[in-house]
DNA sequence: CCGGCCTGGGCG
DNA sequence: GCCCAGGCCGGC
């Protein structure tokens, strides 16, 4: 047999968006030109994958050259920037995910690539001679100087397709790719920018010279509902406009934003683009490529959004920064305020950090000079701040079966009787958490998880809202047999609805909840009924709490304000503050009444309360701090949790106790567990928890990664990493 | 004795 | 992520 020829072309590395290691090398041909950052299609396997080639990496061990295989076509799409490849490295070092997987993201998805499809029009051709009708003059009148897709050709001319087809049998016109239509219309930075407060003139002022001195910064903006951190925010991002740069605008709850959404465009006179998980694929390529290339000067988007090729990024925008749902639980588990932050560093742009409750994380960032600090400490036209009073509970039952306690309805009879808008707020969805047989005592559960079914009276069903899990309610209890022993037990919104239908059938409701609300859509209408005064009561779970603007409503009632903090999560009380905080912001946000606010608690003693009805922010933050700061719980420490998982209980149950021995232990390093995590069964795994505490200046990936490899971790149990972790269950 | 299916490792 | 090899079990 002869020696393999040595073939032509130098070495690259390419990495795929595949959970590998690392990147793979491959043999450029001398004919194809590529650099880092370029996409190439190349074997792998039996297949084809798309994939980046990726910087060269020293101290390397390369690969036999006998075994490198050739890159196949490089695409032509813009490479991606060297920023956000060092994005794509930082964020897998940083969480211990495959690059692979990271790069994944930043793909959006391999088809992200593709040219967008049917951007083919038709175009005269010069000097073909054939017959002319006059709907054919029309055809060739509206295509003088331009090229247009065919029936946008037929509207404009008021012919049929047949007239297009017969001047292309013809040869009068021919088929072109046209330039790409303009998907995304330039906002405006001048369009109609709002008149200031001087405060917020201020608080303007100070983000409009981090933007123009094109460095990397972080600014905390903090303002009480109601204050116009919008505008302000608006603002930064009209001079990033300026600057020709584009902005980046992180939303919690992007398919609730309807009226953000509506905003922007009266500011800026365009919408922006908008990336989330239910855009269609053709949408997402568009967009993608639009980024890509620069033509999309502001993108408003959930937290994958963080991961688009912007060529020239010089604004991240968090808004509500505290939100958990900036927390990508699966596959990279990841915090998008964090990696904003990282992101902004490594493009040289300024992120803005935007809540009225910001994280105690934040606060201390900034408290520290870590981050620049900017607030708004007053409401808009003088309005003043809801007056929060708690109702005891224990003092003021509520009549037997039911929620609301006597002063709470007194206040909503009080409301609707002036002709005012109330909400009453509670953070469950369904009928009833729990559905008791009263007979044998038997609890309806979930077989997939760790938790009750939930009722959900109007589809007379009951459902899991782990897992998705969901049966008919039966009429017998499943355990004893008996009939008409089911009761349920507690309340859940749809409950809710229920007594105050008794209790107020003349007032018009509306349950606000994810599964009455599914989408923008729905939300949409649900505002403008609001807003409109079609609605007198809403009965609203936490999307309530989210971002809407209801200017009759002077009333919020919060029908368990102890519910979050149940559970003993080291963020339960930060996180029912900033919930409840926001839920009573969306009261009294116009003109002169002054909303109210009622909490139904049964411990109104408890901190969380006690700085509500006192308005006390900063000193609930600085309890919450001197509580965390002595054990070196975040933000003074930091913590990983390794969650280990099977579908085999005693699978899973040995894995996490070999973990536990096999633990590290240092100056300054503490594992807690192993424990049954408190979801112990979730979608069918049986689950346990490490967690990992170390203190501030320990960097936790080595020890985690030394961790890990000293572990024998059996092929059915799964080990997941997060680190920063936000929930605990 | 053969074939189907499941699982785990490798892919450059 | 997906393919394919190899092992194990089930069928006649």
């Amino acid at each position: 047999m002869a020696p393999p020829s040595r073939k032509a072309g130098r070495r690259i590395r390419v990495l795929l968006p595949l959970p590998l290691e690392g990147a793979y090398d491959y043999r450029l041909p001398p004919e194809l030109a590529a650099g880092p950052g370029s996409f190439v299609e190349v074997p792998l396997g039996g297949r084809v994958s798309l994939g980046v080639v990726w910087d060269e990496l020293e101290n390397a061990e390369p690969i036999a050259e006998s075994r490198l295989r050739e890159v196949i076509s490089v695409k032509p799409a813009p490479a991606m920037h060297a920023n956000l490849r060092r994005l794509v490295d930082w964020v897998a070092a940083y969480t211990l995910s495959p690059p692979g997987a990271v790069l994944r993201m930043a793909m959006s998805s391999p088809s992200a690539l593709e040219e967008p499809a049917s951007a083919s029009g038709w175009r005269r051709v010069e000097g073909a001679e054939a017959r002319i009708t006059p709907d054919r003059a029309k055809v060739l009148d509206i295509l003088a100087n331009h090229t247009l897709p065919g029936t946008e050709i037929a509207r404009a001319a008021g012919v049929s397709m047949g007239v297009v087809r017969g001047l292309a049998s013809v040869g009068l016109i021919e088929p072109a790719l046209m330039a790409r239509a303009a998907a995304f219309p330039r906002p405006i930075a001048d369009f109609a920018p709002p008149d200031l407060r001087d405060e917020q003139q201020l608080a303007a002022n100070a983000l409009r010279e981090t933007v123009i001195s094109r460095q990397y910064g972080v600014t905390l903006l903090e303002g009480v509902t109601g204050s116009g951190k919008t505008e302000v925010y608006l603002d930064a991002v009209a001079q990033c406009l300026r600057e020709g740069r584009q902005a980046l605008v992180l939303l919690p709850e992007i398919a609730l934003s309807t009226q953000w959404l509506a905003r922007f465009e009266r500011r800026f006179g365009a919408p922006p683009a908008l990336w989330h998980s239910e855009l269609s694929s053709r949408t997402r390529r568009v967009t993608w490529r639009a980024v890509a290339e620069g033509d999309a000067p502001v993108l408003v988007g959930a937290r994958s959004a963080l991961f688009l090729p912007f060529p020239d990024l010089g604004l991240i925008i968090v808004d509500e920064e505290h939100e958990t749902a900036f927390k990508q639980e699966e596959g990279v588990i990841y915090l998008a305020r964090d990696m904003a932050v990282v992101r902004a560093r490594l493009e040289s742009a300024l992120c803005v950090l935007v809540s009225a409750t910001p994280s105690l994380e934040t606060v201390t960032n900034a408290k520290d000079g870590r981050y620049a600090h900017v607030t708004l400490p007053t409401r808009h036209h003088g309005a003043s701040l809801p007056q929060i009073t708690a109702i005891d509970l224990r003092q003021h039952p509520p009549e037997r079966g039911r929620f609301l306690a006597p002063p709470l309805v007194q206040a909503v009879t009080e409301t609707l009787a002036r002709g005012e808008q109330a909400m009453l707020f509670l953070n469950r969805r369904g009928y009833a958490p729990l559905t008791l047989c009263r007979t044998c005592g038997h609890r309806m559960q979930c077989p997939n998880c760790t938790a009750w079914l939930v009722e959900h009276r109007a589809q007379r069903r009951l459902q899991c809202h782990h897992c998705g899990h969901t049966a008919p309610t039966p009429l017998a209890c499943v355990e004893c047999g008996t009939e008409h022993s089911l009761v349920p037990i507690g309340p859940g919104v749809e409950r809710i609805l229920e007594e105050v239908t008794e209790l107020f059938p003349e007032a018009r409701r509306l349950i606000m909840a994810s599964d009455t609300i599914p989408g923008p859509a729905a939300a949409a209408e649900a505002a403008r009924r609001i807003e409109e005064r079609e609605v007198d009561l809403i009965i609203g779970t936490q999307i309530v709490a989210k971002g809407w603007h209801f200017p009759h409503l002077t009333l919020v009632g919060v029908v368990d304000a102890d519910l979050g903090l149940a559970g003993g999560d080291l963020r339960a009380g930060e996180r029912t503050m900033q919930l409840l905080h926001q839920v009573a912001g969306r009261a009294g946000r116009e003109g002169a009444t002054p909303g109210t606010v009622l909490l139904q608690t049964f411990s109104p003693e408890h901190p969380v309360m006690m700085a509500l009805v006192a308005d006390d922010m900063p000193g609930f933050l600085k309890a919450e701090a001197a509580q965390r700061a002595p054990g070196h719980w975040p933000p003074f420490g930091r913590l990983a949790a390794l969650i280990v998982s099977s579908e085999d209980p005693r699978s899973a149950e040995r894995a996490a106790r070999d973990l536990g021995l096999a633990a590290p232990t240092g100056q300054g390093i503490q594992v807690l567990g192993p424990a049954p995590a408190p979801l112990s069964l979730l979608r069918g795994r049986h689950r346990h928890r490490l967690l990992l505490k170390a203190e501030r200046g320990i960097r936790v990936q080595p020890v985690l990664e030394d961790w890990l490899a000293r572990a024998q971790i059996p092929r059915d149990v799964r080990v997941q990493v997060d680190v920063d972790p936000v929930g605990f269950m």
